[in-house]
DNA sequence: ACCATTCACTCATGC
DNA sequence: ATTCAAGTCG
DNA sequence: GCATGAGTGAATCGACTTGAA
């Protein structure tokens, strides 16, 4: 794998060596992918000369297509001009030959448009770049043309960046980034996967981005519309989102479409039921099942007490969504009565202590109350959930890394790719397994948090934030936790890494035997549904952790009591 | 995935 | 003169 | 007091240039 330096005294063209990388990684793997044309057109750019490709990819990295002859200049480019002509007759570049006064225009500073003496105009030196670009489009003042060319096969470039990263909204930055060392990944065998196995599959991932947008921009209409009521503007918006959904494939058997595919209907859903159309909502409710997918459609449908109970039952059985988890039990405890016992766990206490502190606004709360107990001599640390799952992130390294089927497709992965599927531990299940097994052994266990630690620090994983831990931290933690309780934990990370992975307690506090966790609420702040399922289950693996409620004291009063 | 997304936090309403 | 936002670059 | 839904703000690499306000 031959990625240069970027250092650019002995590589001036490393932006170059990137786009190359990508370009012949993508016409090498996904042949068959691509079409004809795109291939040829890979081909006709690879056998330009090296200026022309130096030239195509500084522009490539520009935001605008459009751009001044005069102002392109790069040093270590020669005979720019011969570049730019052979990259007009590869249709890589086009010269923009039909007037467009509007370019000439906006392409130019004020500073320019003034001694061309377009400004001439009484208080128009003075008015809005906006207001200027727009009276001199209408006036009748000449201006003198610019020589100006648009980069073609943007769109092509794209398309290659897609099945590159196996996404859309990847690009070359990650590799300046990685070579700079803003972003260090670990190195996997990406020879088992593609991001993309043939055209059909590809195209519905380029649908499904173009209807994601378009839908996020509905959604946008519809929040509007609801604090500013248009009748009109409403049936329009309602007419937009049908489409939309008309245009909704059929259910794609690749899981990262079918996830896009269930946001979008959830995002549909939304912004109908916004509208107040609620038998629309519902339909794009029923198209998938991801949370608060069943919820809503009870909510929607509260009247039906039978439907309302399937979807609880369905919700109970399947869901790891604490918010939803808690609505289900609610509503069938409501219906029911107290009969229901069999399927609810006891529940234990969460502790709870009151404090009033005199409230500084302008750091965070938790924060503060980590400089109380830093005034007592004690380490407490705002983490929050960085903790539990960093340490999971580093103990079960290796099998997260596993390089399997369908986990890695190019260098610049934070993580596999299918680690928020509903499949993500069955297919390592053997491996996490063996990993339980060997991590059993306390011995081995503080062995591997301290080779493993050291190993892989700075290097990027799903659950690690390196900036927020430390060994100590993980070491005292570890040796202070029973197995058991670690291991419960790491079971229930693993049944939904991307939900569990959220609302553990906000502070870990440090004692020479002990550790406790925290949940910081201040004024207004209360414990979500998250939030609390994790407190539980801590505190049933007979974790200490409890909740700090704060109430604003007046200033001028001091001292508050933490044990 | 930098006019986008994600999350924790915050506020306003209605019961 | 300064501040600010967008864009560029490694 | 409670539940709910909508809205906010911070954070996404950081130094540097440019042009506009
Ligand atoms: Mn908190």
């Amino acid at each position: 794998m031959a990625l240069q330096s970027t250092d650019p005294t002995t590589n001036p063209l490393y932006y170059l060596d990137y786009l190359e990388f990508l370009l012949e990684f993508v016409s090498d793997r996904y042949r068959n992918v691509l079409l004809v044309e795109e291939t040829q057109s890979l081909d006709r750019f690879l056998a330009c000369s090296l200026n022309a490709r130096a030239l195509y990819g500084r522009l490539l990295t520009r935001k605008p297509s459009y751009f001044r002859v005069d102002k392109i200049t790069y040093p270590e480019i020669s005979d720019i001009p011969n570049a730019i002509d052979e990259l007009i007759r590869v249709e890589f570049l086009e010269p923009v030959t039909a007037p467009r006064r509007d370019l000439d225009i906006s392409m130019r500073s004020k500073a320019e448009l003034k001694s061309c003496g377009a400004l001439r105009v009484p208080g128009l030196a003075q008015a809005h770049r906006q207001v200027i670009d727009q009276a001199l489009i209408t006036s009748d003042q000449d201006i003198p043309k610019l020589m100006i060319v648009r980069q073609r096969k943007r769109g092509l470039m794209s398309i290659c960046q897609h099945l590159f990263f196996g996404n859309p909204h990847q690009h070359l930055d990650e590799f300046v980034r990685t070579d700079l060392g803003h972003q260090v990944f670990e190195s996997v065998d990406l020879s088992l996967s593609r991001s993309f196995l043939d055209r059909e599959t590809f195209d519905l991932a380029r649908l499904l981005a173009v209807l994601k947008h378009w839908a996020t921009e509905l959604e946008v209409c519809s929040r509007q519309l609801r604090r500013s009521p248009d009748p009109i503007a409403r049936l329009d918006l309602l007419r937009q989102l049908a489409d939309l959904k008309s245009l909704m494939p059929f259910r794609s058997k690749m899981p990262s479409l079918s996830r896009l595919q269930d946001k979008l209907y959830l995002l549909l859903g939304q912004s109908f039921e916004r509208l107040g159309a609620t038998d629309d909502a519902i339909s794009c409710y029923r198209g998938t099942t991801r949370p608060p997918s069943r919820e809503r459609q009870a909510r929607l449908q509260s009247q039906n007490t039978d439907i309302v109970r399937r979807l609880c039952f369905e919700i109970l059985e399947a869901s790891t969504d604490a918010s939803e988890l808690s609505y289900a039990h609610k509503q069938l405890k409501h219906e029911n009565g107290i009969r229901l016992n069999g399927i609810q766990h006891p529940r234990p206490p969460i502790p709870r202590r009151d404090i009033t502190l005199e409230i500084d606004i302008s750091v965070n709360i938790e924060q503060q109350i980590v400089d109380v107990y830093k005034g007592q001599g004690l380490t407490a640390l705002h983490i929050e959930n960085h903790l539990f799952p960093g340490l999971f992130g580093l103990l079960f390294w290796e099998v997260i890394f596993l390089p399997i089927q369908g986990a890695f497709h190019h260098p610049f992965e934070r993580g596999p790719a299918d680690l928020y599927e509903p499949d993500f531990y069955n297919h390592r299940a053997q491996m996490f397994e063996a990993r339980f097994n060997m991590l059993a052994n306390s011995e081995y266990r503080a062995d591997q948090l301290g080779l493993l630690f050291g190993a892989k620090q700075g290097i990027t994983n799903p659950f690690v934030y390196w900036p927020a831990v430390s060994l100590d931290l993980f070491s005292q933690v570890m040796t202070q936790t029973p197995w058991s309780a670690l291991e419960a934990i790491f079971r229930r990370l693993l049944k939904d890494p991307k939900a569990f992975r959220k609302g553990f307690p906000d502070l870990v506090v440090l004692r020479a035997e002990t550790y406790e966790l925290i949940e910081i609420k201040g004024p207004g702040d209360r414990l979500q549904n998250h939030q609390i399922a994790w407190l539980e289950f801590l505190i049933a693996q007979g974790i200490t952790a409890s909740t700090l409620f704060i109430t604003a004291e007046e200033p001028r009063s001091n001292e508050c009591e933490l044990s």
